[in-house]
DNA sequence: TTGTAGGCGTTATCAT
DNA sequence: ATGATAACGCCTACAA
């Protein structure tokens, strides 16, 4: 049992501290916000004292009311079972520990409605600024840029119409890095597998991507050559009818191709759950050895891709998620910039899955 | 842009609502208040349409101020990066949202200091509750179940000398589970990796169920067969150097084991980071058919456990977060009734890692 | 049915 | 150097 007084303890507040040092709240509250300069010794002392005695903590609650800023932040994120938004997650309260934040950690779970609410609950406790990683939230829910509204962040996709800040991988760069090495590993045939991207900027973003590295490809290479395969499959996980059929076409493929002869064939996931769906499903049907029948490659890289040596491109989430924060940070303490936009770069990590080299 | 007065936009208070409705402050606290009984239809209807002309949200800190509950609790985990934290964190939520709850999310990853201060900040913060996955907090930091502090529920581990409600996983059921199966399965030789126990309970009383079934198999053992095998290894996974020879223990006893003759030989995971540097290890030094060599079981299911075909005990994670909210919800609301304990069950997963067949 | 006044725990303003 | 006192936005007697 900790000193103070026992029975139901109601906490002390900075009048009880008051009274216990002989003093009057002013001073009291001078001494918490460390204008300890303009307090005798003496007094600071007795203030000191009673605070520990009476084990005080300021009410973080009050003193918002009365200053108007109470260091909450949210961050709300689209699904925290995606190990994408847990290391955006960890670096985002990083920064938040960093610069005197307090993180209001929402998870939406998928669910639109969900994030509504959330946004609507936040904004409720007063939260300083928003960190969105956005399901489908519209522009009318959040502030633009500069409209004296909760100030906001945008992680890894935008909102139509919404001027913010955004932080996110180099979706270009990263689909370009993936697609070279799966071109020099002599790769022709290449089906890049996306969730379904019309609404989603970052999945657009990376198909575009994909599409237009494969053109440029095509064009610099040998006329004499055969001619680059490559196509866009959507796969949409929220519909499980949907993942059967895009795994049967799946199959399809691979027993065509196999037929065509050896054309060597490679899935481009465009991020880990995608990934995961498409290994999961070729485990299934193909068995342990299924690596030796397709390359897999995937934007998001995750303990069972290092485990099973798929290659990845590395997503730099912690550091993502830093960022944010910083930004965010920036627009509370009222820097009046236009919109910006923080692209981080991806890191390729080479695996067993695209490179050609016997069975270990 | 939204409805409502343009440029730096002040939230509206409860005044700016009671004035353009033309009223007092009383009456719209009421309304907001469900006390709609009470109210005019006339005054009904103005106020509800000032409130919604203004966009004004009830400042949930002012509201606290005044009720002395602001409906936060803090979830406090050890570290975020392990799956068990992502499932139990889900239906923590979900019953917070069920409840009316806000959840305060903080990650002490994997540091104890960490994890002191975010207590600290909760109880700024004046959260009516806390739910604590502990890493170290001593039982000072906390209050003991009817001291009339802070009402905490502990998840998956207790605090020495602290009184508090407790959910997790029924350890000995679920370590028996996983013995039997590996018993019925022909394994003569098991070891059991946990990382450090004596400090944590839930490890340690995993690392005891381990003993003490393995000890009544050898006694309800034929008197002719060979003795079973059975030793527990220390894993820490904060500590590289340690893992490593924790590592090389494991190449040391395999290739023991494999010299001695064809007794099978199995690795008992006491949870998934475990499991984890287990399987990247046999993978690295082994090879992708690692699996052929060694078998490995595991607390906890994960993603890659499926991807490889490895034996899991799937903890009810979602449910444990569940029940915590909802004794802690008890809690808030007053109850006083001793400390309880929930142990939910786990479910074995049995997957190709641990039985005798053909490589698919 | 409606409104007035006081206070929750802080900080800011203004005296002393 | 120190202390009353009035807000902050809300709720809750109490009054009308």
């Amino acid at each position: 049992m900790s000193i103070g007084p026992v029975g139901v303890t109601r906490r002390a507040t900075i009048s009880d501290v008051a009274r216990e040092a002989g003093t009057g709240k002013t001073s009291v509250s001078r001494y918490l916000n460390g204008e300890t300069n303009v307090l005798s010794s003496d007094l600071r002392a007795r203030i000191e004292a009673a605070i520990k005695r009476l084990d005080y903590r300021p009410n973080q609650m009050a003193r918002g009311l009365k200053r108007g800023r109470n260091r909450l932040v949210g961050l709300l994120v689209a699904d925290i079972t995606n190990p994408y938004t847990v290391g955006v997650l960890r670096g985002a309260e990083e920064a938040c520990h960093v610069l005197g934040l307090m993180p209001l950690v929402c998870n939406a779970a998928g669910e639109v409605e969900m994030e509504r609410r959330y946004l609507q609950l936040m904004t409720t406790y007063r939260v300083e600024g928003v960190i969105v990683n956005a399901l489908g939230v519209k522009e009318e829910t959040l502030r633009p840029v500069g409209e004296g509204g909760t100030p906001a962040v945008l992680v890894d996709r935008t909102i139509d119409g919404l001027l913010a800040d955004m932080v996110g991988l180099d979706n270009g760069n990263a689909v370009a890095l993936g697609m070279r090495h799966l071109l020099d590993e002599g790769f022709e045939d290449i089906r890049f597998v996306v969730q379904p991207y019309e609404r989603i900027s970052s999945r657009r973003l990376r198909e575009a991507a994909f599409r237009s590295t494969l053109e440029q490809a095509q064009r610099e290479r040998d006329p004499g050559a055969a001619p680059l395969r490559g196509e866009t499959m959507v796969l949409d996980l929220s519909d499980d009818e949907a993942v059967a059929q895009a795994h049967e076409a799946v199959d399809r493929h691979l027993e065509a191709a196999s037929k065509a002869g050896g054309r060597r064939v490679a899935y481009f996931a465009a991020n880990g759950p995608v990934a995961l769906s498409l290994a999961l499903h070729l485990h299934a049907r193909y068995g342990s050895r299924w690596q030796e029948r397709v390359a897999l490659l995937s934007i998001d890289d995750s303990e069972w891709a290092e485990l099973i040596g798929v290659t990845a491109i590395r997503q730099p989430t912690f550091e993502i998620g830093y960022r944010a924060v910083e930004f965010l940070h920036e627009r509370i303490e009222g820097a009046v910039v236009p919109a910006r936009e923080a692209m981080l770069p991806g890191e390729l990590v080479i695996r067993r899955s695209t490179v050609r080299q016997n069975e270990n």
